[in-house]
RNA sequence: CGCGGGGUGGAGCAGCCUGGUAGCUCGUCAGGCUCAUAACCUGAAGGCCGCGGGUUCAAAUCCCGCCCCCGCAA
């Protein structure tokens, strides 16, 4: 079949790669982000699925916005039989997703309904879940809510973060993809429509989204922490003797026994690094100060003496 | 030139404003104490204070240039 690819993010990098080269469809063209300055140096640079191109003779679109008229004809000229959409940014229109002969496909990360919206794989982990995958959605004009092809489940393990999720669930795309294909080239495509009482939504993620709140419980604090390395970052701040206050990304944590005000710092010594929580209490396995490389709390405590009994925030 | 923090014995930091013997918490090594220890005591090794230039009687500290690391931002 002739596949249109549609897609930004480095999750989706493997899918593509697979349907370009298992010789059994044709990918017509590509539609990705605009080129954008990233970095400390902000260099204009390619998005990852982009860059995967490098070699390959493709037609690459990068429409400021999808839904303008201009883009529309160009993806309507590659007369695709399929549109793959990955972790694109945009919304389609519905002038887009008539385009394609068989069906306009949505790989989404995470177990439909479960987690609609832009941050799946750290909802999934955030919220304690012990399963999730990949879901093949019939795209529809609401967000991630058309109807299933097929779902590829995996286990989150203990001490899942959401950057090794992430990469485990960009692995399980090819197969789903390929396999939704499949059953659409052979006319036996599943067609189920999600029970929509199960739904919740994941939106995007900002920055100020990683700011800690001590309040909660520590499996919540440190489900959290977990989900959201390396991207956004969980943090806290903490007030230095210089008075400045300052920022501490927070990679891993313990739960331990602990009582305090929370935020409270409990111990602060060769052993532990420790923070109470709205019930419990953390212990800090690995931190990173502003303007500094990441480093075990150990040494964070030798560096700074009189933590005990400080108050993070 | 997008904004900002930083480079000081092996680790993490202080010292820099207000130039004048290199300091703290650890680690390492040797010895001691202890039934024992991520405990305690004693002693030791280990630094061209990122690199280059300048100012000065004197530079980790002030000035200029460069390199590298990191946070924000994306």
């Amino acid at each position: 079949m002739r596949v249109v690819y549609i897609g930004t993010g480095e999750i989706g990098v493997p899918t593509l790669l697979a349907l370009r080269t298992s010789g059994e469809h044709e990918i017509v063209g590509v539609v990705t982000g605009e080129d954008k300055p990233v970095g400390r140096d902000q260099r204009i640079e390619s998005s990852a699925i982009k860059k995967s191109l490098v070699d390959a003779k493709v037609p690459v679109l990068q429409p400021p916005r999808i839904k303008e008229a201009q883009s529309i004809l160009e993806i309507r000229a590659l007369t695709p039989d399929v549109i793959v959409v990955m972790a694109y940014g945009q919304i389609l229109p519905r002038d887009i997703l008539e385009i394609p002969r068989v069906a306009c496909l949505n790989l989404h990360a995470s177990l439909l309904p479960r987690h609609r919206g832009a941050s799946p794989v750290q909802a999934a982990i955030a919220a304690g879940d012990h399963e999730t995958g990949i879901t093949v959605i019939y795209m529809n004009e609401t967000l991630d809510a058309g109807d299933i092809l097929l779902r590829h489940r995996i286990k989150i393990e203990p001490g899942e973060t959401g950057g090794s999720l992430h990469d485990r669930l960009a692995q399980v795309g090819p197969e789903a993809a390929r396999e939704s294909l499949r059953l659409l080239a052979t006319g036996k495509a599943p067609r189920v429509p999600q029970e929509n009482d199960g739904a919740s939504y994941a939106p995007k993620l900002m920055r100020e989204d990683g700011r800690i709140d001590w309040h909660e419980t520590a499996e919540t604090i440190e489900r959290k922490i977990r989900a959201f390395d390396p991207w956004p970052g969980a943090f806290a701040s903490l007030a230095q003797n210089s008075g400045r206050l300052l920022k501490l990304k927070i990679f891993r944590t313990d739960v331990v026994d602990g009582k305090g005000t929370p935020g409270q710092v409990l111990q602060a010594d060769n052993r532990d690094f420790i923070i109470a929580a709205g019930d419990k209490a953390l212990a800090l396995r690995r931190v990173q100060l502003e303007g500094k490389s990441p480093m075990s709390s150990q040494d964070f405590v030798r560096g700074h003496a009189g933590l005990i009994g400080q108050q993070m925030e």
